[in-house]
DNA sequence: TTGTAAGCGTTATCAT
DNA sequence: ATGATAACGCTTACAA
């Protein structure tokens, strides 16, 4: 194969120096005549740059890492789309590390993040340590409500608060027997929306009963599992609060397996408010999050902290959650 | 902030020179002594190994692009880890690149291949010409079944034969008015399906009427709209066809709006099986593809070109579809 | 097995 | 405004 033309050959080809033809791509100050001399030979040579060689002058790649668990979770491309509109703007191509729930995954794209010097790293981490993100020497912006990650930006849903909105909403439909289907995390528990519904029941008084509470892999087939344990107790909960749609939705067709009609014999409600929450049937009652602007955020934020135009602290970011109210829920029967 | 260690750093916290460091790292014949002492000065001094500079000198990057129209579609998340499970076994990063049926994006994102000198690229091309590709001068595997791209590997599955199940289980059914709801190409024809519906039609002698062929964007949408426009028809059809999964439960759920009742007033069938067609109610008729395998052997394909193990002449890989009956198709009323 | 030295294609500094 | 020249951090003949 034809060697790729450098500069070098663009510079003879145009008769100036290879400083001249940098200055000319890099858009420094050329005088008119020789700025067009040197396209010419851009063009007649098929020059194309090589950011590897740029990189390695300027220690700066303009790419960046998304890390997320799961993509086939409809949230993450929402998110994403946001994350790229920002990024693209500003130059910076968008890498997609997808670790499917795998910790030793997600610690292999951080080292990659790192060998290949992008320049900067968006992560809803899993398994991941705060030391560990710390040792990228890699600006970092965490994705999701995280508080346990102290000294790191990070960019969320105050998922605490749309807990209890959908708490309350069951609540007031005359729900006192609500069951929780938690998604299982590699490493540590779904912390804040465990702790919203645990001090929900407090504050009504309700009793706590752990078989009310189950945990299963963040998919669908979880959900369904989830809802079976929850619907075949002796007493089944007469609404089911899933940690998000896809759990939901297996939820939902348990529930339709079992012969429980969805409002009339439980209630089911959602988190996240994916496409597919509107279509199911009933449609999903859910907390809506605004998954786009999230995306857009964590990368204005990531921006900032690459170009270094804040030496302020870390900070979080959460967005408010909005309860959508669809066909999923009613009062209890009887 | 503290320069990161180079090589030249560790050699000489070790007392060796660079090529034995390099050497080390690269996995290159050293004394197993020496071997030791080097790796004690990468733990050191937390040496990372640099791929930019490394890049430079092998005009290897080990990242791959994947260049995709439209990341909210469920079916390229499927594609996607067939992907990356290749890959990441391979040693390559994925670079995803959702263009979101922008022709402009496409272009960049070749653009950023080039110049970041990618080893290769996985695209399912929404614009792009093939001399474009061509120019680009990186191994280049398509997605899908596109037969306009001469002279490049491709990797797909056979959505003219799924098309004709899909017609075959209609027609047997009893239906004879069938609308097709095909998506808007940006810039082509969505070619195979279209042919197939309009052979199958002649095959049965079955009356062409435009009329029963809408074309809108590639989403729920889009979908819905085209069902309103088939379903207001003066002679609706019995039965509707649409070009992917998202396009048909946003038929679903315009039939539903409009009092159609599914499969008893109208059959609807999707094509790709996306999770959530299991879980429309009715669950959708769908056209199956094999997304997951449609990627890993994109990938692997892509593999070969990279390493050169191939130098056969460039072959269309095409999946076999499977029809998936569930319960959104039945025999027409009456 | 190890060291020496010549690149790889840019950008940045300093002259001119 | 332009040109020489020295980095940037690594790999790879070639020599020892």
């Amino acid at each position: 194969m034809p060697k790729r033309p450098t500069i070098i050959d663009v510079a003879e080809y145009a008769g100036v120096s290879k400083s001249t033809v940098s200055r000319v791509i890099s858009g420094g100050s050329v005088r008119e005549t020789t700025r067009r001399r040197v396209m010419t030979a851009i063009e007649a040579l098929g020059y194309e740059h090589n950011a590897i060689a740029s990189s390695m002058r300027t220690n700066r790649t303009n790419i960046i890492m998304l890390a997320i668990p799961d993509i086939t979770n409809p949230f993450w491309p929402d998110v994403a789309r946001g994350v790229q509109d920002v990024m693209d703007d500003a130059g910076y191509a968008v890498v997609f590390a997808n670790s499917d729930w795998r910790g030793s995954r997600e610690k292999m794209f951080l080292r990659m993040a790192q060998r290949n010097r992008f320049d900067g790293i968006l992560i809803n981490p899993i398994q991941v340590t705060a030391t560990e993100l710390d040792e990228t020497h890699l600006p970092t912006v965490l994705i999701g409500s995280r508080t346990d990650y102290p000294g790191f930006d990070s960019v969320g849903s105050h998922s605490y608060d749309g807990t209890q909105q959908a708490l309350k909403h069951l609540f007031s439909l005359g729900h006192r027997r609500i069951g929780l289907i938690q998604g299982k995390r590699v490493n540590r528990p779904g912390a804040s929306r465990m702790k919203s519904y645990l001090d929900f029941l407090d504050e009504h008084s309700l009793p706590r009963d752990d078989t009310l509470i189950v945990e299963y892999p963040f998919d669908q087939r979880g959900g369904y599992q989830g809802a079976i344990d929850l619907l075949t107790l002796p007493v089944p909960p007469t609404a089911i609060l899933a940690a998000n749609d896809i759990l939901a939705m297996g939820a939902l067709q348990a529930a339709h397996d079992m012969g429980f009609a969805v409002p009339g014999d439980v209630s089911i409600v959602g988190q996240d408010d994916i496409f597919a929450a509107k279509i199911t049937v009933p449609p999903l009652t859910t907390v809506a999050k605004p998954k786009y602007e999230i995306g857009t955020q964590a990368a204005t934020v990531l921006l900032a902290r690459i170009n270094g135009e804040t030496d302020r602290q870390w900070q979080q970011h959460l967005f408010p959650c909005r309860l959508k109210i669809r066909g999923s829920t009613a009062p209890p029967r009887e």
